[in-house]
DNA sequence: CGATCGCTTGAGCAAAATCAAACCTCGTGG
DNA sequence: CCACGAGGTTTGATTTTGCTCAAGCGATCG
Protein backbone atom coordinates (compact mmCIF):
# COMPACT_ATOMS: atom_id res chain seq x y z
CA UNK A 1 0.00 0.00 0.00
CA UNK A 2 3.15 1.92 -0.03
CA UNK A 3 2.83 1.70 -3.91
CA UNK A 4 2.04 5.49 -3.98
CA UNK A 5 4.92 6.58 -2.11
CA UNK A 6 7.31 4.35 -3.54
CA UNK A 7 6.38 5.77 -7.49
CA UNK A 8 6.80 9.08 -6.03
CA UNK A 9 10.29 8.55 -4.83
CA UNK A 10 11.14 6.66 -7.60
CA UNK A 11 11.15 10.14 -9.67
CA UNK A 12 14.24 11.13 -7.55
CA UNK A 13 16.37 7.61 -7.22
CA UNK A 14 15.43 3.96 -7.82
CA UNK A 15 14.88 2.12 -4.80
CA UNK A 16 15.66 -1.66 -3.82
CA UNK A 17 13.56 -3.95 -3.74
CA UNK A 18 14.54 -4.73 0.03
CA UNK A 19 14.05 -0.31 0.21
CA UNK A 20 10.53 -1.02 -0.83
CA UNK A 21 9.63 -3.84 0.77
CA UNK A 22 10.63 -2.35 3.82
CA UNK A 23 8.48 0.51 3.38
CA UNK A 24 5.56 -1.65 2.34
CA UNK A 25 6.51 -3.41 5.75
CA UNK A 26 6.08 0.39 7.41
CA UNK A 27 2.73 1.56 6.14
CA UNK A 28 0.89 -1.65 6.69
CA UNK A 29 2.15 -1.73 10.29
CA UNK A 30 -0.54 0.48 11.47
CA UNK A 31 -3.61 1.98 9.35
CA UNK A 32 -6.21 4.54 10.43
CA UNK A 33 -9.42 5.72 8.41
CA UNK A 34 -10.57 9.28 8.52
CA UNK A 35 -14.02 10.48 6.93
CA UNK A 36 -13.95 13.38 4.77
CA UNK A 37 -13.99 16.73 6.84
CA UNK A 38 -12.53 14.70 9.36
CA UNK A 39 -8.68 16.41 10.87
CA UNK A 40 -5.62 14.79 10.69
CA UNK A 41 -3.71 16.91 12.89
CA UNK A 42 -4.89 20.24 14.38
CA UNK A 43 -2.71 23.61 14.76
CA UNK A 44 -1.18 23.32 17.93
CA UNK A 45 -1.12 19.59 18.47
CA UNK A 46 2.48 18.28 19.04
CA UNK A 47 2.26 15.28 16.84
CA UNK A 48 4.48 12.49 18.11
CA UNK A 49 4.35 10.36 14.50
CA UNK A 50 4.34 10.60 11.26
CA UNK A 51 1.13 10.17 8.74
CA UNK A 52 2.03 8.93 5.25
CA UNK A 53 -1.21 9.07 2.91
CA UNK A 54 -2.26 5.77 1.69
CA UNK A 55 -5.72 6.53 0.08
CA UNK A 56 -7.64 9.46 -0.42
CA UNK A 57 -7.19 13.86 -0.61
CA UNK A 58 -6.01 15.41 2.68
CA UNK A 59 -4.76 19.36 2.68
CA UNK A 60 -3.07 21.67 4.69
CA UNK A 61 -5.46 24.73 6.05
CA UNK A 62 -5.12 27.80 8.11
CA UNK A 63 -7.87 29.86 9.58
CA UNK A 64 -7.73 33.07 10.30
CA UNK A 65 -9.60 34.90 13.49
CA UNK A 66 -12.13 35.94 11.34
CA UNK A 67 -13.01 32.49 10.08
CA UNK A 68 -11.32 33.31 6.98
CA UNK A 69 -9.45 29.66 5.19
CA UNK A 70 -6.68 29.23 3.31
CA UNK A 71 -5.48 25.69 1.87
CA UNK A 72 -2.02 26.04 1.54
CA UNK A 73 -1.47 22.69 0.33
CA UNK A 74 -3.22 19.08 -0.95
CA UNK A 75 -1.97 15.88 0.72
CA UNK A 76 -2.55 12.84 -2.35
CA UNK A 77 -1.88 9.27 -1.92
CA UNK A 78 2.07 8.77 -1.41
CA UNK A 79 2.08 12.06 0.55
CA UNK A 80 4.03 12.63 4.18
CA UNK A 81 3.04 14.97 6.83
CA UNK A 82 4.79 15.44 8.29
CA UNK A 83 8.60 15.30 8.97
CA UNK A 84 8.99 18.33 10.80
CA UNK A 85 7.47 16.93 13.63
CA UNK A 86 11.56 15.56 14.02
CA UNK A 87 11.71 19.31 15.13
CA UNK A 88 9.08 21.39 16.02
CA UNK A 89 7.34 21.06 19.01
CA UNK A 90 3.53 22.47 17.84
CA UNK A 91 1.83 22.66 14.56
CA UNK A 92 1.13 26.07 13.05
CA UNK A 93 -1.81 24.99 10.71
CA UNK A 94 -4.16 21.78 10.81
CA UNK A 95 -4.37 19.17 8.09
CA UNK A 96 -7.49 17.66 7.22
CA UNK A 97 -9.27 14.92 5.03
CA UNK A 98 -10.64 15.78 2.09
CA UNK A 99 -12.11 12.69 1.12
CA UNK A 100 -12.11 9.58 3.00
CA UNK A 101 -8.60 9.25 3.60
CA UNK A 102 -6.35 5.97 4.85
CA UNK A 103 -3.38 6.62 6.70
CA UNK A 104 -0.31 4.82 7.52
CA UNK A 105 0.86 6.20 10.96
CA UNK A 106 4.54 5.50 11.51
CA UNK A 107 6.31 5.64 15.15
CA UNK A 108 9.12 8.46 15.16
CA UNK A 109 11.07 5.43 16.07
CA UNK A 110 10.65 3.53 13.03
CA UNK A 111 11.80 6.23 10.50
CA UNK A 112 14.74 7.25 12.38
CA UNK A 113 15.54 3.41 11.82
CA UNK A 114 14.56 2.63 8.46
CA UNK A 115 16.67 6.21 7.43
CA UNK A 116 19.38 4.86 9.25
CA UNK A 117 19.50 1.44 7.53
CA UNK A 118 18.99 3.21 4.18
CA UNK A 119 20.65 6.39 3.73
CA UNK A 120 19.05 6.65 -0.21
CA UNK A 121 15.39 6.44 1.60
CA UNK A 122 16.63 9.25 3.80
CA UNK A 123 17.84 11.42 0.47
CA UNK A 124 14.72 10.35 -1.31
CA UNK A 125 12.69 12.05 2.11
CA UNK A 126 14.47 14.62 1.83
CA UNK A 127 13.61 15.22 -1.62
CA UNK A 128 10.00 14.89 -1.00
CA UNK A 129 10.09 17.47 1.21
CA UNK A 130 12.32 20.07 -0.82
CA UNK A 131 9.91 19.32 -3.38
CA UNK A 132 6.92 20.27 -0.96
CA UNK A 133 8.72 23.44 -0.15
CA UNK A 134 9.54 24.04 -3.58
CA UNK A 135 5.47 23.99 -4.37
CA UNK A 136 4.30 26.21 -1.32
CA UNK A 137 6.72 29.19 -3.26
CA UNK A 138 4.96 28.41 -6.06
CA UNK A 139 1.88 28.79 -4.62
CA UNK A 140 2.96 32.22 -3.45
CA UNK A 141 3.45 32.81 -7.14
CA UNK A 142 -0.05 31.28 -8.17
CA UNK A 143 -1.83 33.36 -6.22
CA UNK A 144 -0.26 36.63 -6.14
CA UNK A 145 0.70 36.96 -9.89
CA UNK A 146 -1.70 35.38 -12.07
CA UNK A 147 -5.55 36.16 -12.60
CA UNK A 148 -8.52 33.80 -11.69
CA UNK A 149 -7.78 31.26 -15.31
CA UNK A 150 -4.42 31.53 -15.15
CA UNK A 151 -4.89 30.29 -12.03
CA UNK A 152 -7.03 27.87 -12.15
CA UNK A 153 -5.37 26.50 -15.08
CA UNK A 154 -1.72 25.88 -12.96
CA UNK A 155 -3.37 24.16 -10.07
CA UNK A 156 -4.96 21.82 -12.28
CA UNK A 157 -1.79 21.25 -14.28
CA UNK A 158 0.04 20.87 -11.21
CA UNK A 159 -2.27 18.40 -9.38
CA UNK A 160 -2.30 16.57 -12.57
CA UNK A 161 0.92 16.20 -12.88
CA UNK A 162 1.80 15.17 -9.16
CA UNK A 163 -1.21 12.34 -10.03
CA UNK A 164 -0.02 11.09 -12.46
CA UNK A 165 3.40 10.82 -11.14
CA UNK A 166 1.93 8.74 -8.33
CA UNK A 167 0.10 6.55 -11.18
CA UNK A 168 -3.17 8.09 -10.52
CA UNK A 169 -4.23 9.18 -13.87
CA UNK A 170 -5.94 7.48 -16.81
CA UNK A 171 -4.82 8.78 -20.12
CA UNK A 172 -5.83 12.36 -19.88
CA UNK A 173 -7.79 12.20 -17.16
CA UNK A 174 -7.65 12.59 -13.01
CA UNK A 175 -10.01 12.71 -9.77
CA UNK A 176 -10.19 16.22 -8.02
CA UNK A 177 -12.52 15.58 -5.14
CA UNK A 178 -12.86 19.24 -3.78
CA UNK A 179 -15.55 21.56 -4.53
CA UNK A 180 -15.74 24.67 -5.68
CA UNK A 181 -15.40 26.17 -2.31
CA UNK A 182 -12.45 24.46 -1.74
CA UNK A 183 -11.09 25.17 -4.95
CA UNK A 184 -11.83 29.02 -3.93
CA UNK A 185 -10.01 28.85 -0.72
CA UNK A 186 -7.03 26.97 -2.66
CA UNK A 187 -6.80 30.04 -4.98
CA UNK A 188 -8.33 32.98 -2.81
CA UNK A 189 -11.22 33.31 -5.01
CA UNK A 190 -14.71 33.28 -4.20
CA UNK A 191 -17.17 30.44 -4.72
CA UNK A 192 -18.98 32.77 -7.34
CA UNK A 193 -15.39 33.38 -8.78
CA UNK A 194 -14.70 29.79 -8.90
CA UNK A 195 -17.34 28.59 -10.99
CA UNK A 196 -17.78 31.37 -13.50
CA UNK A 197 -13.55 30.59 -13.97
CA UNK A 198 -14.17 27.04 -14.17
CA UNK A 199 -16.70 27.97 -16.68
CA UNK A 200 -14.39 30.05 -19.04
CA UNK A 201 -11.88 27.22 -19.14
CA UNK A 202 -14.68 24.63 -20.04
CA UNK A 203 -15.67 27.06 -23.20
CA UNK A 204 -12.29 26.86 -24.29
CA UNK A 205 -12.22 23.02 -24.08
CA UNK A 206 -9.32 23.84 -21.83
CA UNK A 207 -10.54 21.26 -19.02
CA UNK A 208 -13.34 19.12 -19.10
CA UNK A 209 -15.13 18.80 -15.91
CA UNK A 210 -17.65 16.68 -14.87
CA UNK A 211 -19.09 15.94 -11.22
CA UNK A 212 -14.99 15.06 -9.88
CA UNK A 213 -13.44 13.30 -13.15
CA UNK A 214 -11.17 15.74 -14.20
CA UNK A 215 -9.96 15.64 -18.33
CA UNK A 216 -7.25 17.76 -19.57
CA UNK A 217 -7.84 17.40 -23.50
CA UNK A 218 -4.50 19.15 -24.36
CA UNK A 219 -2.06 19.14 -21.68
CA UNK A 220 0.47 21.53 -23.41
CA UNK A 221 -2.23 23.84 -24.14
CA UNK A 222 -3.96 24.10 -20.41
CA UNK A 223 0.08 25.18 -19.76
CA UNK A 224 0.53 27.76 -21.70
CA UNK A 225 -2.57 29.50 -20.44
CA UNK A 226 -1.28 28.49 -16.87
CA UNK A 227 2.16 30.10 -17.67
CA UNK A 228 3.17 26.69 -16.15
CA UNK A 229 6.55 25.92 -15.74
CA UNK A 230 7.08 22.19 -14.25
CA UNK A 231 11.15 23.09 -13.27
CA UNK A 232 9.75 23.30 -9.58
CA UNK A 233 7.89 19.62 -9.36
CA UNK A 234 12.05 18.47 -9.90
CA UNK A 235 11.20 15.46 -12.23
CA UNK A 236 14.14 14.61 -13.32
CA UNK A 237 16.26 12.11 -10.69
CA UNK A 238 18.22 14.22 -9.09
CA UNK A 239 19.35 11.61 -7.36
CA UNK A 240 19.89 8.90 -10.22
CA UNK A 241 23.71 8.92 -9.65
CA UNK A 242 22.55 6.43 -6.30
CA UNK A 243 20.33 4.89 -8.35
CA UNK A 244 20.02 0.89 -6.80
CA UNK A 245 21.06 -1.53 -9.93
CA UNK A 246 18.29 -3.75 -9.76
CA UNK B 1 30.65 37.74 11.30
CA UNK B 2 28.07 35.10 11.69
CA UNK B 3 27.06 37.04 14.90
CA UNK B 4 23.07 37.09 13.35
CA UNK B 5 23.08 33.37 12.31
CA UNK B 6 24.01 32.52 15.82
CA UNK B 7 21.78 34.89 17.36
CA UNK B 8 18.91 33.27 14.94
CA UNK B 9 19.88 29.78 16.13
CA UNK B 10 19.86 30.04 19.79
CA UNK B 11 16.04 31.21 19.63
CA UNK B 12 16.07 27.17 18.61
CA UNK B 13 18.91 26.10 21.14
CA UNK B 14 21.86 27.68 22.82
CA UNK B 15 25.13 27.00 21.23
CA UNK B 16 28.44 25.97 23.29
CA UNK B 17 31.09 28.36 22.72
CA UNK B 18 32.98 25.96 19.98
CA UNK B 19 29.88 25.75 17.69
CA UNK B 20 29.85 29.53 18.14
CA UNK B 21 33.28 30.03 16.83
CA UNK B 22 33.22 27.03 14.06
CA UNK B 23 30.54 28.89 12.84
CA UNK B 24 32.41 32.54 12.83
CA UNK B 25 35.41 30.98 11.55
CA UNK B 26 33.34 28.84 8.53
CA UNK B 27 31.72 32.53 7.75
CA UNK B 28 35.06 33.84 7.72
CA UNK B 29 36.43 32.16 5.19
CA UNK B 30 35.56 33.30 1.93
CA UNK B 31 33.18 36.34 1.40
CA UNK B 32 31.90 38.32 -1.56
CA UNK B 33 30.37 41.60 -2.07
CA UNK B 34 27.34 41.90 -4.33
CA UNK B 35 25.83 45.03 -5.89
CA UNK B 36 22.07 45.78 -5.51
CA UNK B 37 20.17 44.12 -8.03
CA UNK B 38 22.73 41.57 -8.63
CA UNK B 39 21.67 38.07 -8.57
CA UNK B 40 23.24 36.06 -6.63
CA UNK B 41 22.02 32.51 -8.42
CA UNK B 42 19.93 32.25 -11.18
CA UNK B 43 16.93 30.00 -11.96
CA UNK B 44 18.36 27.15 -13.50
CA UNK B 45 21.65 27.23 -12.07
CA UNK B 46 23.29 24.07 -10.39
CA UNK B 47 24.66 25.70 -7.11
CA UNK B 48 27.83 23.94 -5.40
CA UNK B 49 28.04 26.06 -2.52
CA UNK B 50 25.76 27.77 0.33
CA UNK B 51 25.44 31.35 0.97
CA UNK B 52 25.28 32.82 4.30
CA UNK B 53 23.74 36.17 3.82
CA UNK B 54 26.58 38.14 6.72
CA UNK B 55 25.36 41.46 5.73
CA UNK B 56 22.17 43.33 3.48
CA UNK B 57 19.05 42.27 2.43
CA UNK B 58 18.45 39.74 -0.49
CA UNK B 59 15.56 38.28 -1.58
CA UNK B 60 14.13 34.73 -3.68
CA UNK B 61 12.10 35.50 -6.56
CA UNK B 62 10.82 34.06 -9.87
CA UNK B 63 9.66 36.26 -13.33
CA UNK B 64 6.81 34.68 -15.45
CA UNK B 65 7.25 34.46 -19.40
CA UNK B 66 5.65 37.17 -19.75
CA UNK B 67 7.44 39.91 -17.20
CA UNK B 68 5.86 39.48 -13.79
CA UNK B 69 7.55 38.89 -10.87
CA UNK B 70 6.95 38.09 -7.83
CA UNK B 71 9.09 37.82 -4.26
CA UNK B 72 8.27 34.44 -2.54
CA UNK B 73 10.90 35.49 0.58
CA UNK B 74 13.06 38.07 2.19
CA UNK B 75 16.66 36.61 3.10
CA UNK B 76 18.15 39.06 5.77
CA UNK B 77 21.45 38.88 7.61
CA UNK B 78 22.03 35.10 9.10
CA UNK B 79 19.52 33.66 6.41
CA UNK B 80 21.22 30.31 4.69
CA UNK B 81 20.66 30.10 0.85
CA UNK B 82 20.13 27.74 0.36
CA UNK B 83 20.74 24.12 2.02
CA UNK B 84 18.70 22.38 -0.31
CA UNK B 85 21.35 22.02 -2.72
CA UNK B 86 22.53 18.82 -1.03
CA UNK B 87 19.54 17.00 -2.99
CA UNK B 88 17.87 19.27 -5.77
CA UNK B 89 20.30 19.96 -9.45
CA UNK B 90 18.96 22.60 -10.94
CA UNK B 91 17.60 26.11 -9.05
CA UNK B 92 13.67 26.90 -9.67
CA UNK B 93 14.28 30.57 -8.64
CA UNK B 94 16.27 33.31 -8.10
CA UNK B 95 18.20 34.87 -5.52
CA UNK B 96 18.68 38.63 -5.85
CA UNK B 97 20.75 41.39 -3.77
CA UNK B 98 18.49 44.12 -2.87
CA UNK B 99 21.16 46.13 -0.86
CA UNK B 100 24.53 45.72 -1.16
CA UNK B 101 25.01 42.12 0.34
CA UNK B 102 28.34 41.03 1.94
CA UNK B 103 28.09 36.70 1.92
CA UNK B 104 29.89 33.66 3.20
CA UNK B 105 30.31 30.88 0.59
CA UNK B 106 30.33 27.97 2.29
CA UNK B 107 31.38 25.03 0.29
CA UNK B 108 29.26 21.90 0.64
CA UNK B 109 32.13 19.54 2.20
CA UNK B 110 32.27 22.33 5.08
CA UNK B 111 29.02 22.57 5.88
CA UNK B 112 28.71 18.16 5.92
CA UNK B 113 32.03 18.32 8.41
CA UNK B 114 30.38 21.38 10.81
CA UNK B 115 27.46 19.12 11.47
CA UNK B 116 28.87 15.81 11.62
CA UNK B 117 31.58 17.51 13.76
CA UNK B 118 28.00 19.21 15.89
CA UNK B 119 24.72 16.92 15.46
CA UNK B 120 23.42 20.24 17.73
CA UNK B 121 24.62 22.44 14.66
CA UNK B 122 22.44 20.14 13.00
CA UNK B 123 19.24 20.27 13.96
CA UNK B 124 19.31 23.99 14.31
CA UNK B 125 20.19 24.29 10.36
CA UNK B 126 17.05 22.18 10.19
CA UNK B 127 14.63 23.99 12.33
CA UNK B 128 16.01 27.44 10.20
CA UNK B 129 14.61 25.80 7.23
CA UNK B 130 11.71 24.06 8.70
CA UNK B 131 10.75 27.92 9.62
CA UNK B 132 11.31 29.31 6.47
CA UNK B 133 8.95 26.54 4.75
CA UNK B 134 6.38 27.60 7.63
CA UNK B 135 7.06 31.90 6.55
CA UNK B 136 6.36 30.64 2.42
CA UNK B 137 3.06 28.88 3.72
CA UNK B 138 2.06 32.24 5.58
CA UNK B 139 2.61 34.14 3.08
CA UNK B 140 0.59 32.13 0.77
CA UNK B 141 -2.63 32.92 3.12
CA UNK B 142 -1.24 36.20 3.41
CA UNK B 143 -1.55 37.01 0.17
CA UNK B 144 -4.65 34.87 -0.86
CA UNK B 145 -6.98 35.86 2.17
CA UNK B 146 -6.05 39.37 3.35
CA UNK B 147 -6.79 42.54 1.61
CA UNK B 148 -4.02 44.94 1.02
CA UNK B 149 -3.85 47.08 4.30
CA UNK B 150 -3.74 43.60 6.43
CA UNK B 151 -1.58 42.00 4.21
CA UNK B 152 1.19 44.63 4.32
CA UNK B 153 0.34 45.23 8.46
CA UNK B 154 1.36 41.70 7.94
CA UNK B 155 4.58 41.49 6.15
CA UNK B 156 5.85 44.33 8.40
CA UNK B 157 5.04 42.58 11.94
CA UNK B 158 7.39 39.89 10.64
CA UNK B 159 9.77 41.52 9.26
CA UNK B 160 10.02 43.65 12.65
CA UNK B 161 10.00 40.41 14.50
CA UNK B 162 12.60 38.50 11.62
CA UNK B 163 14.87 41.01 12.40
CA UNK B 164 14.63 41.54 16.13
CA UNK B 165 15.32 37.85 16.10
CA UNK B 166 18.74 38.45 14.72
CA UNK B 167 19.35 42.21 16.69
CA UNK B 168 18.45 44.39 14.05
CA UNK B 169 16.35 46.61 15.70
CA UNK B 170 16.29 49.91 17.99
CA UNK B 171 13.25 50.22 20.13
CA UNK B 172 10.20 50.04 17.68
CA UNK B 173 12.05 50.86 14.56
CA UNK B 174 14.12 49.17 12.06
CA UNK B 175 14.94 49.29 8.21
CA UNK B 176 13.00 48.03 5.77
CA UNK B 177 15.31 48.84 2.37
CA UNK B 178 12.60 48.00 -0.53
CA UNK B 179 11.28 50.19 -2.91
CA UNK B 180 7.31 49.97 -3.13
CA UNK B 181 7.95 48.58 -6.30
CA UNK B 182 9.51 45.56 -4.16
CA UNK B 183 7.01 45.38 -2.48
CA UNK B 184 4.39 45.37 -4.28
CA UNK B 185 5.47 42.40 -6.25
CA UNK B 186 6.06 41.27 -2.50
CA UNK B 187 2.20 41.67 -1.76
CA UNK B 188 0.74 40.80 -5.50
CA UNK B 189 0.02 44.70 -4.97
CA UNK B 190 0.76 47.45 -7.77
CA UNK B 191 3.03 50.04 -6.92
CA UNK B 192 0.05 52.27 -6.68
CA UNK B 193 -1.97 50.40 -4.42
CA UNK B 194 0.76 50.06 -2.21
CA UNK B 195 1.75 53.57 -2.00
CA UNK B 196 -1.92 54.48 -0.98
CA UNK B 197 -2.30 51.34 1.19
CA UNK B 198 1.25 52.63 3.37
CA UNK B 199 -0.53 56.04 3.33
CA UNK B 200 -3.58 54.41 4.96
CA UNK B 201 -1.29 52.83 7.53
CA UNK B 202 0.88 55.94 8.15
CA UNK B 203 -2.83 57.76 8.31
CA UNK B 204 -4.07 55.34 11.54
CA UNK B 205 -0.92 55.72 13.35
CA UNK B 206 0.05 51.97 12.72
CA UNK B 207 3.39 53.03 10.96
CA UNK B 208 5.89 55.47 10.77
CA UNK B 209 7.90 54.94 7.37
CA UNK B 210 10.55 57.38 6.02
CA UNK B 211 12.34 56.58 3.46
CA UNK B 212 13.46 53.23 4.68
CA UNK B 213 13.32 53.69 8.37
CA UNK B 214 9.87 51.80 9.43
CA UNK B 215 9.06 52.67 12.95
CA UNK B 216 6.24 50.24 14.55
CA UNK B 217 5.05 52.71 17.45
CA UNK B 218 2.46 49.64 18.69
CA UNK B 219 3.19 46.35 17.30
CA UNK B 220 0.66 45.13 19.07
CA UNK B 221 -1.79 46.92 17.29
CA UNK B 222 -0.22 46.44 13.94
CA UNK B 223 -0.57 42.80 14.74
CA UNK B 224 -3.91 43.27 15.56
CA UNK B 225 -5.15 44.52 12.26
CA UNK B 226 -2.92 42.27 10.64
CA UNK B 227 -4.34 39.33 12.41
CA UNK B 228 -0.90 38.31 12.69
CA UNK B 229 -0.19 35.46 14.84
CA UNK B 230 3.38 34.58 15.47
CA UNK B 231 3.29 31.42 15.57
CA UNK B 232 4.67 30.12 12.69
CA UNK B 233 8.15 31.43 13.39
CA UNK B 234 8.44 29.36 16.27
CA UNK B 235 10.78 31.22 18.45
CA UNK B 236 9.26 29.51 21.54
CA UNK B 237 13.17 27.45 21.64
CA UNK B 238 11.60 24.04 20.65
CA UNK B 239 15.64 22.82 21.20
CA UNK B 240 16.00 23.79 24.72
CA UNK B 241 16.32 20.39 25.74
CA UNK B 242 20.00 20.41 23.81
CA UNK B 243 21.24 23.48 25.03
CA UNK B 244 24.61 23.70 25.63
CA UNK B 245 25.24 24.34 29.31
CA UNK B 246 27.90 27.33 28.92
C1' DC C 1 -40.33 13.87 0.62
C1' DG C 2 -38.05 17.42 2.71
C1' DA C 3 -33.40 18.85 3.88
C1' DT C 4 -28.86 19.62 2.84
C1' DC C 5 -25.02 20.38 0.00
C1' DG C 6 -23.05 21.85 -4.02
C1' DC C 7 -23.53 24.26 -8.34
C1' DT C 8 -25.29 28.09 -11.12
C1' DT C 9 -27.05 32.73 -12.39
C1' DG C 10 -27.96 37.75 -12.05
C1' DA C 11 -27.29 42.41 -10.31
C1' DG C 12 -24.80 45.73 -8.07
C1' DC C 13 -20.61 47.01 -5.70
C1' DA C 14 -15.88 47.37 -3.93
C1' DA C 15 -11.06 46.65 -4.24
C1' DA C 16 -7.37 47.00 -6.78
C1' DA C 17 -5.37 47.58 -11.56
C1' DT C 18 -4.11 50.57 -15.24
C1' DC C 19 -2.82 54.75 -17.42
C1' DA C 20 -0.84 59.07 -17.26
C1' DA C 21 1.43 62.71 -15.37
C1' DA C 22 3.78 65.35 -11.91
C1' DC C 23 7.04 65.72 -8.38
C1' DC C 24 10.95 64.93 -5.44
C1' DT C 25 15.59 63.51 -4.28
C1' DC C 26 20.07 62.52 -5.09
C1' DG C 27 24.11 61.60 -7.61
C1' DT C 28 26.82 62.85 -11.77
C1' DG C 29 28.96 65.50 -15.03
C1' DG C 30 29.45 69.90 -17.43
C1' DC D 1 27.34 75.24 -8.62
C1' DC D 2 23.78 74.09 -11.49
C1' DA D 3 21.44 71.19 -14.88
C1' DC D 4 20.10 66.89 -15.95
C1' DG D 5 18.52 62.35 -15.55
C1' DA D 6 17.23 58.25 -13.18
C1' DG D 7 14.80 56.10 -9.78
C1' DG D 8 11.42 56.36 -6.66
C1' DT D 9 7.05 58.34 -4.81
C1' DT D 10 2.63 60.58 -5.18
C1' DT D 11 -1.82 61.97 -7.26
C1' DG D 12 -6.00 61.81 -10.21
C1' DA D 13 -9.14 59.59 -13.42
C1' DT D 14 -10.88 55.53 -15.32
C1' DT D 15 -11.43 50.60 -15.98
C1' DT D 16 -11.27 45.90 -14.66
C1' DT D 17 -11.48 42.06 -11.86
C1' DG D 18 -13.42 39.76 -8.62
C1' DC D 19 -16.62 40.13 -4.40
C1' DT D 20 -21.15 40.22 -2.12
C1' DC D 21 -25.78 39.36 -1.82
C1' DA D 22 -29.65 36.85 -3.15
C1' DA D 23 -32.06 33.45 -5.18
C1' DG D 24 -32.93 29.24 -7.80
C1' DC D 25 -31.71 24.69 -9.25
C1' DG D 26 -30.40 19.83 -8.99
C1' DA D 27 -28.74 16.04 -7.09
C1' DT D 28 -28.42 12.82 -3.08
C1' DC D 29 -29.66 10.83 1.24
C1' DG D 30 -31.85 9.75 5.43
Amino acid sequence: MAIHLIRKLEHFTKLSSEEKTSLERTAAQKVRQLNPREDIVYEGDRPSQINLILEGWACRYKVLEDGRRQIMGYSIPGDICDMRMFILKEMDHSIGAITPVSLAEIPKDTIIELTDTYPRLSRAFWWDSLVENAISREWIVNNSQREATERMAHLFCELFIRLRMVGLTRDHSCEIPVTQADLGETLGLSTVHVNRTLQELRASNLIVLKGKALTIPDLEALQEVALFNDNYLHLNRDGHEMDANE
